[in-house]
DNA sequence: CGCCTTACTGACCCCTAGGTCAGTTGCAAA
DNA sequence: TTTGCAACTGACCTAGGGGTCAGTAAGGCG
């Protein structure tokens, strides 16, 4: 009579698909850990999101911990890797770009996955050493070099007055991450509108607070 | 022969106290959750560092998270309160006064406790949406605030210019906010040195990253 | 010094949730 | 169809730690 086989899995009985289940269970980690965190993140219910019994889950990964390593990789090249080439085209003035820039680093923050990633690696990060530093290696490390070399760019093309700023890049983006962080602690307590604070960002970025003589 | 009843507390037998045992309970409660968040915290611990056995705790406390809210509470307060009055002297230009109450930032955010503070707070603070909206008002409402007011000052004395910063003085402090979630997610693994991030920031806030005409 | 109140103790209870494994079943080859 | 195997199940085991409570002793009072 029924025949729910093609949604992805109802109460269908189990198939055996080897090589699908680690996906499958590292995807359900995900969304798991990214509500409750590492430690109240339950296996169960992990299980449950995967159409999976839990016995089945230790087939595939040594531990939770285990598990948890694999979908925070797993994440994170993929919340990397998603918006990579948005600034391959180095046309346009250095205002520009950053300005592009930006608005990437905000939508991945504080509309995007990036930021309940963010949550993650804050909350839990200390248990994980290795995924700290590859997050390091591929965000902090690398976004710095492509802006000191935006900005070496803006130099050159005199634009952008040199100064410290050229050593220490992160300066330029950090009320992208204040904003998550916001977010993160204040939720829907207490707002803080994307679009004036962008401009307070940008405005503010371009041409310092104080008045030009 | 040995008299160790100068220090604290030692392997000294049972005193009944009970004016100061919350008040020690509460101490050791916040360094215990400082240190491990609430959920790895530990009560035997607690109550080893307060020189008193688990069930002791629970005279004065329903529950471990009744402890909790106290210690934050506590703890709030205390930190809050400690820096109060760096910016009463409103002599100098915006520049020295923006400089000032940034230093002050630093100062408690990257060397000092609200560091602390800010991790519990990120990492359990949808517990507890009481604190977290006094947490609210007490630093950030009451920042913009007095921030808003020096630009507004500035703007009179033709030192500042008018923009959007104006509305959302957060992104002036936000760089502050960052360097503090760059320790606490990297601790010793990747260093970020206080003096050159602070000079690009104060440097970046008062003129902008583009040259001038 | 005996007695009573109560601060305090710590062995114990028990629930939660990570981890295990004997048994079940899909499936493909014989 | 039978047989073998490996994917899968879920009841069970166990550790850790929050919470309890019968017992202990400090110390005030008569």
């Amino acid at each position: 009579m029924t025949e729910p086989a093609d949604a992805h899995e109802r109460l269908s009985k189990p198939r055996r698909r080897k090589e699908a289940r680690p996906a499958e269970i590292v995807a359900a980690g995900i969304s798991e850990f990214q509500e409750h965190g590492f430690h109240r993140a339950n296996l169960n219910r992990i299980a449950k999101k995967a159409g999976i019994s839990k016995g089945t889950i230790y087939l595939y990964f040594a531990s939770k911990e285990a598990l948890f390593l694999a979908a925070i990789e797993t994440h994170v090249t993929s919340v990397m890797g998603e918006s990579e080439d948005a600034l391959t085209d180095v046309n346009g003035t250095t205002r520009d770009l950053l300005t592009k820039l930006l608005e990437n680093m905000y939508a991945r923050f504080v509309h995007g996955e990036a930021q309940a990633l963010l949550r993650i690696l804050l909350t839990e990060g200390d248990r994980m050493p290795g995924v700290i530093s590859d997050y390091h290696a591929m965000t902090v490390q690398r976004g710095s070099t492509l802006l000191r070399k935006i900005l070496m760019r803006g130099v050159d093309r005199g634009e952008v007055r040199p100064g410290p700023a050229l050593e220490t890049p992160h300066v330029i983006i950090a009320p992208a991450v204040y904003l998550a962080v916001h977010h993160i602690m204040f939720r829907g307590a207490q707002t803080l509108e994307f679009e004036p604070f962008f401009e307070a960002h940008i405005d503010t970025l371009f041409h310092g607070v104080l008045a030009t003589r």
